[in-house]
DNA sequence: AACGTCATTCTTGTATACACGAATGTTGAC
DNA sequence: GTCAACATTCGTGTATACAAGAATGACGTT
């Protein structure tokens, strides 16, 4: 548990968000948020004021919380944002890149390569996760790394679902390989044209997206 | 005033952070708040916390809110992301434009051209926020549009500095020329080029940012 | 004189109580 | 039977009270 209730509960109530547990549009009634955590409204509703201002949930005035709902259309926009944020991140890591980013950003590559090689799309998941992570600390730019983790985690989901879809993992960790060969290689316009396609989701893979969402 | 004192108090908290009004590093006393608007301690607390996940304080558990000191090298790296969001939404925008784009942009241009040419810097100042959030609305995309002006946001009180070195605003206005030409030609890579450049603080222009904080 | 320990005080964190607006269900009229 | 007005209920918004940890200062010891 954090520090305080009040964080604690943020972050709790943020996976939970972002596990499906609470579904988008799904309403967020104080008081039963308060008995089934065992605490106070006060705690919640801090929480709740916290995830407004990341803008996971809406508050409408005396109406209540409601978990935001991004519908197909908004998150492609997301991943938009997100690309572009990637390949800043990459071309600045091919230019910036020292020993201690380069070990990082091997160590997790080659994680991701074990994980797609074995078919382990959940192992896969975490260690591409950490891969990414690797880039944005590469970067050297605190700010821009902040805004990537920030974003690449409430992007988490549909990136989950995006990675069951049938060869997407071989195919991610080969476009992992061209990055990392860019980035290394100090070519930034390759490693940000790279990491864009790679984030982004163009053609057929929004309407997998879409298919997928849609399943559930 | 907003629809719950919350709300009111964290637009207000905000606003006086980015005049100034509350100086970076300075810390903010619940109760001191409280007293100050005439409220209670609850709603002020609520204001802080929505502030703390905007990133514009730090809530130090049990120590307090400080308001947070971007020191010159994350301002520089905030206009970083600032530039590529913005070169984001000039490329969409030269993509996507309509006629109510257009007209906005013709509009609040024109506005710039008359603040510049009178030499009226803080006219230009609003002119040019204007236009630049008609790029953004420009490029049809809700998410970077939200984005955009958060951060800009952000970044108006350095961005008012900027503007006050000499010859700033004729030249700003220039590259705001090339920028309407290129998105009304459809030349996506030259306007997302051209915003990069125009946003972004390098060479002189960072120092110059570093002098006039320092001379505060 | 300097440092460490303890007590006091001050501020934050949480709970509870109360006020007010919104939602909802009921009753009456057309 | 339907719709509108009103009352009731429920949930949010704010204030206050209480608890607990951190900062501060005084006192004693070395």
């Amino acid at each position: 548990m954090s520090e305080n209730v009040g964080r604690w509960l943020r972050d709790e109530i943020e996976d939970a968000i972002l596990s499906y547990e609470f579904a988008p549009g799904e309403r967020l009634d104080e008081t039963v948020l308060a008995n089934r955590f065992g605490v106070s409204r006060t705690p919640v509703r801090e929480a709740l004021m916290q995830l407004d201002a990341i803008g996971l949930i809406e508050i409408r005035p005396r109406r209540g919380a409601v978990v935001i709902d991004p519908g197909p259309h908004r998150i492609y926009e997301m991943f938009e944002v997100m690309a572009e944020l990637e390949g800043l991140a990459g071309s600045l890591a091919a230019r910036r890149l020292d020993n201690t980013s380069r070990e990082a950003i091997t160590a997790t590559h080659s994680r991701c390569e074990q994980s797609a090689g074995a078919g382990d799309s959940d192992a896969y998941y975490y260690d591409n996760e950490e891969f990414h992570k690797a880039i944005y600390a590469a970067s050297r730019s605190d700010f821009l790394e902040e805004q990537c983790v920030q974003l690449h985690r409430r992007l988490r989901p549909y990136r989950r679902l995006q990675l069951r879809v049938r060869n997407r993992l071989s195919t991610s960790f080969s476009e992992h390989c061209a990055i990392v060969d860019a980035i290394f290689a100090g070519n930034g316009d390759e490693a940000r044209r790279l990491l864009r396609t790679h984030v982004g989701i163009q053609g057929e893979r929004f309407s997998d997206l879409v298919a997928s969402m849609a399943s559930r």
